[in-house]
DNA sequence: CATGGACCAGCCAGAGATCT
DNA sequence: AGATCTCTGGCTGGTCCATG
């Protein structure tokens, strides 16, 4: 009988040599006799060499034929390793005792990061680094604050998981082992609680409610503050509490029709009618005073850019509504797709597969068009040639290729505004623009970079002087950081972007602000950036700027760069890089390499890494906060607009926070 | 030309923090 | 206590791209 134990190795860096290494193996594989360090027993070795370059890995295996000693008979089995050796036989064997039919193929390094991707919650799934925050994570969350109140003191489970990780500490090697007895104990537990929080169905037994908590007696849910209870209420109760006048749109927190008026009707948000509405709606205070702030600014004629805007971005989200109307009410017998229309918002993944044909999609939506085209027999004829497409993206990609149409309904000019010309010569045609362009940090510089190769790098410019900086204080190194960091914090500077929409509206007829005038010169700026590049281009390297990090103001760009080399290091730097951080080896599961954090889609992933890996952010130039997502930009760019109509979102407008 | 994958911006809702 | 802001994840329609 051949007993295989999986020994404990130690490894060694190799030699190099490809004949002989210095943990004594013969790297050209065959068999030889090697003796262990301890016993002394005469152990046959076979070495295979994998094909790889260098020599720094192979097979072997050790073995000692049966009958010599029956005690010893064993086999040392390692696979694919750098050159190693048996440390200690004795240890081996202890260890290989408990262990046996696990492998430690990566000399212990695959083991560690297995034990630490164990050491998560078997409740919440949270994985933590340490195995005490683990406990102390089970221990406040599940057994002393729930196991008090919502659970009875009979129940037995968690003295089991006590004891389950007081064994994974003392033995973190059996993490494995004890996983398992983890799911037959979490089997256990969803047989006698109902599903833990984790599970699909989310159902549980209703827990008794903690009285210190507000908590819905319906869902069960607790809140730690009673109005979040309220609130949830509203829309546990599908209550739409507010509703806008403006269109047949309804909600139910208060906070998402202000922010549905600013979005959708802009101009008619500063109107009596949004006052009223908030006012009967129940929302007085800041809300209702910066409405009425903007009522009567609007009197005096300001803003009416954004209102021609408004009005084509109302006409185009009616049109919208009414469309999504028509094919939401030509979808509600679409149950062959596997889900109704109200079903929709919340249907969850497993709703891939046609019910028809079998075939599963990536995402609901691509199974919904494909219901479309291939079952429901939808057609999107071509007014020009009569030709029928079964879907909008391949009449859209016709009327382009064969009638020279640009997208349909996308970025349409507004007539009467004129974008300025940008600084950087990004942005040249206002809202209008033929083709969608991706609004990301390395498209926006690799513009930059076309722009100046096609007109020559003049000197002066923003990028020379950058260079030149950056070659003085010997870190030419960063201008590529440095230089995309101020792209990127410049949202106006992005380059025309559907998400600054807001931003292209800022044109020569919006009023210039003081805090975008320059010192010196009193020039106007349209931008905190434009107005540095103004600074630094007419009046030297006296500028002011602001650390996009820290609260530190500089005033060259040398002690901005080399401050910012210092203190913050630029550990993940560049946005130029974010094509490549961010689309890694894609992952069975969309996981976050640093924080564990799992989603269901790759480009949640990819939301979630920016601010992880800090790939990617975006700077209010009004109030300096940081935010990692462009819609919640956005969303933070209008409470400035609505707080002060004067206010330009892409300037600098000194304006605390409230 | 049809089709599926993938991505994007945007929307919605849950939740906590902060301000009034 | 109520209002507001921010963060976050899931989901959507629209869109582009690669492939057959």
């Amino acid at each position: 009988m051949e007993i295989i134990i999986h020994a404990k190795i130690e490894t060694s860096p190799c030699c190099g040599s490809p004949d002989v290494c210095c943990c004594g193996l013969d790297a050209n594989g065959g068999e030889s006799v090697v003796t262990t360090p301890t016993t002394g027993l005469k152990l046959s070795r076979e070495t295979t060499p994998v094909a790889e370059a260098g020599c720094t890995r192979r097979s072997e295996r050790l073995y000692q034929t049966k009958g010599s000693d029956s005690q010893s008979e064993c086999v040392f089995a390692t696979r694919g390793l750098p050159h190693a050796r048996v440390r200690d036989e004795v240890a081996v064997r202890e260890i290989a005792g408990g262990r046996r039919g696990r492998h430690y193929d990566a000399a212990g390094g695959q083991l560690a990061a297995a034990m630490l991707a164990a050491a998560h919650c078997s409740e919440c799934g949270i994985r933590f680094k340490h195995m005490h925050s683990l406990r102390r994570h089970f221990r406040l969350q599940y057994i002393e604050e729930k196991g008090k109140h919502d659970r009875p003191t009979t129940r037995t489970f968690p003295a089991q998981l006590r004891k389950l990780f007081l064994q994974r500490e003392l033995l973190p090697y059996r993490a494995f082992e004890l996983d398992v007895r983890r799911m037959r104990l979490k089997a256990i537990w969803a047989t006698r609680m109902g599903a833990p929080r984790s599970s699909v169905d989310g159902k549980r037994a209703a827990p008794v409610p903690d009285p210190r908590l507000a908590w819905c007696p319906q869902c069960s849910k607790k809140f730690k503050h009673a109005y979040n209870l309220k609130r949830h209420l509203r829309v546990c109760h599908q209550v739409c509490l507010y509703p806008c006048d403006y269109c047949n749109a309804s909600f139910n927190r208060s906070d998402n029709l202000l922010k549905h008026v600013r979005e959708k009707h802009r101009s008619h948000d500063r109107d009596s009618s949004a006052v009223d509405l908030l006012a009967e709606a129940g929302i007085h205070g800041e809300s209702l005073q910066r409405l009425k702030i903007e009522r009567n600014a609007s009197s005096d004629g300001q803003g009416q850019g954004y209102a021609h805007a408004g009005d084509n971005h109302e006409r185009l989200a009616r049109e919208k509504a009414a469309e999504m109307r028509g094919s939401i009410s030509n979808d509600a017998d679409d149950s062959l797709a596997g889900e109704t229309a109200e079903g929709r918002g919340r249907s969850g993944n497993d709703d891939r597969q046609c019910t028809q044909c079998g075939m599963v999609f990536c995402s609901a939506g691509n199974l919904r068009r494909h219901v479309k085209a291939r079952h429901q027999a939808f057609i999107f004829p071509c007014d020009f040639c009569g030709a029928a497409f079964n879907r909008s993206d391949n009449l859209r990609k016709h009327n382009r290729e064969k009638h020279g149409l640009g997208a349909k309904g996308s970025f349409r000019p507004v007539s009467g505004y004129k974008a300025a010309p940008h600084p950087l010569g990004l942005a040249t045609e206002g809202v209008g623009l033929a083709k969608k362009q991706t609004c990301t940090p390395a498209n926006s510089l690799a513009r930059v970079r076309h722009r100046s190769a096609q007109e020559g790098e003049q000197e002066g410019s923003v990028d020379s002087h950058f260079q030149a900086v950056l070659q003085e204080v010997g870190l030419q190194e960063m201008l590529p950081y440095v230089f995309s960091d101020l792209v990127q914090t410049s949202p106006a500077a992005a380059g025309k972007c559907r998400s600054f929409d807001l931003l292209d509206n800022v044109g020569p007829s919006s009023p210039p602000h003081q805090a975008l005038m320059c010192k010196v010169c009193g020039a106007f700026s349209r931008t905190s950036f434009e107005l540095h590049s103004h600074e630094w281009n007419a009046h030297g390297r006296a500028v002011d700027i602001g650390c996009r990090d820290c609260d530190a103001r500089l005033a060259t760009f040398e002690k901005y760069v080399q401050h910012y080399h210092l203190l913050h290091a630029l550990p993940a730097a560049p946005s130029l890089q974010r094509a490549e951080t961010l689309d890694p080896p894609r992952l069975s599961s969309n996981s976050c390499r640093k924080c564990g954090a799992s989603f269901s889609r790759s480009w949640c992933l990819k939301r979630h890494m920016w601010k992880c890996e800090g790939t990617f952010h975006l700077a209010c130039q009004v109030c300096g906060q940081v935010f990692w997502r462009k819609d919640t930009f956005r969303s933070h760019l209008l409470t400035h607009t609505t707080a002060n109509p004067t206010s330009t979102p892409g300037g600098g407008v000194e304006q605390t926070k409230t």
